[in-house]
DNA sequence: TCGAGAAGTGGGAAAAAGTGGGAAAAGATG
DNA sequence: CATCTTTTCCCACTTTTTCCCACTTCTCGA
């Protein structure tokens, strides 16, 4: 499972260094393959090549006629990159996705368990502090999961 | 159970003494292995990484499609770090959650039963407060689950 | 009140990780 | 086909992290 959120650095040319505890993982589950998509959120998702190839398989096999199946197809799959880390651990996003993301110099990377986030560090902020500021006041009409969670 | 309100000092790296009547406990169950991670309310929540692991695989269970879902997944998946006692009983506090907590250097750790709660000293005596100075006027509206509790 | 042991705190130094950038290779353009 | 731009690979420097040691403070018993 990844997880965990670290502060990353784009340099001039668009790389990042892939912090150093997720580096094992990913050089046996995939060989130092990831796929980056984007997201709904305007943030990019990480993929363990593998892991992509599953979730690809299943997108493919969404009804071809149902328009929010195939915005999902068009976006996932139509931004879907494959990149690999070099020497030193790092990845090189591409620039479209770069600026997809509205990703400058900071940015921020969270584990997700199969997946990662990447996030624009300031809009992550932003957006996070929104969430938790919504929560409290929408935490009644959750759905039944939800409800029932403790910690 | 982990009960209690403990005075703990950062030093400038960011490290923190678990007080000594919990390390034998915490040593027992997982080996010194502890997850942290973030709360609603500005805190920090410290589980043993048994613990934790519960929790996360109800976390990865709910669907991610779900908006409210998808936010508590990437609040407490995205924010939790494994840490592990040092030598001397500390644990490193990942800068990231330092930051969020709003931690410096005087801290309070809250025993709750099968975690703990990690509070800038400041932030949680105003908290505090708070909660003491709001509960008598909004005691009459209560959750089905309070209504019915006693002492 | 003093002393001994345990707990807490600080900080130095080696090792590891992160960062920047030059130059060769590959690719695009007219 | 020549030239200009982009990409890739590699080297070197800087910063951060980790590990370990030493000092201070506190506690408890004599």
């Amino acid at each position: 499972m990844f997880r965990g959120a670290n502060k990353v650095t784009l340099d001039t040319k668009g790389r990042m260094a892939v912090p150093t505890r997720y580096r094992p993982r990913i050089e046996d589950t995939c060989g130092g393959r990831l796929v980056i998509t984007v997201d709904r959120d305007y943030c990019l998702l990480l993929y363990p090549l593998p892991e992509w190839e599953d979730i690809e398989r299943k997108l493919v096999r969404l009804p071809t006629l149902n328009r929010q199946a195939r915005r999902l197809q068009r976006l996932m799959i139509g931004y879907a990159s494959e990149v690999e880390l070099d020497g030193h651990g790092r990845i090189l996003l591409p620039k479209e996705l770069r600026e997809f993301g509205g990703l400058e110099r900071q940015a921020i990377l969270i584990g997700q368990g199969n997946r990662f986030e990447l996030w624009d560090e300031s809009r992550w902020n932003e957006r996070r502090d929104e969430w938790l500021s919504e929560e409290a006041s929408v935490a009644d009409g959750l759905p039944a999961e939800l409800e029932s969670l403790s910690f």
